[in-house]
DNA sequence: CAACAAGTATACAGACCTGTCTATTCCATT
DNA sequence: AATGGAATAGACAGGTCTGTATACTTGTTG
């Protein structure tokens, strides 16, 4: 099998399906799934029809590959963003929301990836709403992990809790952008000191 | 002007063109905007594609009229549910987590349909993006005159915090339906519980 | 009865969509 | 030089979508 790879091995766009997929991924993200069309991704990708359909079966394949590429990426980040953030499993819960501001303040947040997958395919049966379920399913797993780091009696519980607040300041920052909305995160994080302080007691290791 | 409504006046569906939005907010709820094509809303609504254009001069006036229509209910319906549940500030200000409760009980709850339109209408200008921040924000307006009249020190504060997390109960109620999800609206009342007690003090009127 | 408003049925234009097919080119390895 | 896998361009099938045009029916009002 010959080596069909660009010049520069395991670079991010070394396979013309990688091209695909991180075009996909760009275009679904600020466009929507249904608004996206194959063309479009073609186009934008530089990739004729046929390569599209020897890699992929259909398009929903090339949206469920997009967003095993979002997850694996946004958790990577999301997860190193904390740990550097605060090394104390306290500090942690609350960096959650530091990280949502900056995400927030990019010019090209167009909400969550996952949030939009659910809206516009909503039987629950589809793959694509099970791949955005399981993804809110690792985060919630991940946040409860730190809970249970900073000794919360019930980790799940204070999880649960901070996972609402999370998703809440990231639909609220999609759908009402300007007002005074930029600030949704620092509200979140505020009620997340809150809710810390209550679950774990005032006093912060 | 003849009077063309049918023999029950002021009926929810009296004028073809109610019937035309009601079946086209049914529709547009449980399948997507995008997804549901005009076809299928004449089909149900029984109305000659001729009549739809006759009251409405594109696809986005349908579904601007089908999100008015739901603003004005779902506002109405909870407002006075909220209003009945609970008489001090504070009843009501928790209250608004059981009217969730009973809204994800339904089977057909198929998440908050201005979450899901701003999903599928990402521009920020698009008058439907549009309608969908007009009506989290009269939500959160109620919110914060029930904070105000429950003496909270910021009621604009509390409301913002109570806004967040109804809207992450609703979305990750709507992302995550099965699994232990169906207690999102019980477990953001308990924070709003922590919240509201730490923003009132906790000696409840 | 005549006029008229509202709705219906149906066909159609034109665009766009996904997915398939074919014939060709490129290029690395053998 | 020959082989064969990967990608290409481009046409095309078959469907769906929005929106328009036309001709017809119905029922009410004056």
């Amino acid at each position: 099998m010959p080596d069909t790879r660009n010049p520069i091995p395991d670079s991010p766009l070394s396979t013309k399906r990688d091209q695909l997929v991180e075009n996909a991924l760009k275009l679904f993200e600020q466009e929507g799934f249904h608004a996206t069309g194959i063309d479009r991704v073609l186009e934008v990708a530089g990739v004729a029809k046929m390569t599209l359909y020897k890699h992929f079966k259909s398009k929903d394949e090339l949206i469920l590959a997009a967003l095993r590429l979002r997850d694996e990426r946004w958790r990577n980040s999301f997860m190193r963003s904390i740990e550097k953030k605060a090394k104390t499993p306290r500090g942690r819960l609350l960096a959650l929301f530091d990280f949502l501001a900056e995400w927030f303040a990019d010019c090209k947040f167009a909400g969550c990836m996952f949030i939009n997958a659910s809206a516009e395919y909503a039987d629950h049966d589809n793959p694509i709403h099970a791949a955005a379920a399981e993804h809110k399913r690792l985060v919630e797993k991940y946040v409860c992990e730190l809970a249970a780091q900073a000794h919360a009696p019930d980790p799940a519980a204070l999880a649960a809790q901070l996972c609402i607040l999370m998703e809440g300041a990231i639909v609220l920052t999609q759908v009402c952008p300007s007002e005074n909305r930029g600030c949704a995160a620092a509200v979140a994080k505020q009620a997340a000191e809150v809710l810390i302080n209550d679950a774990l007691g005032e006093q912060a290791p």
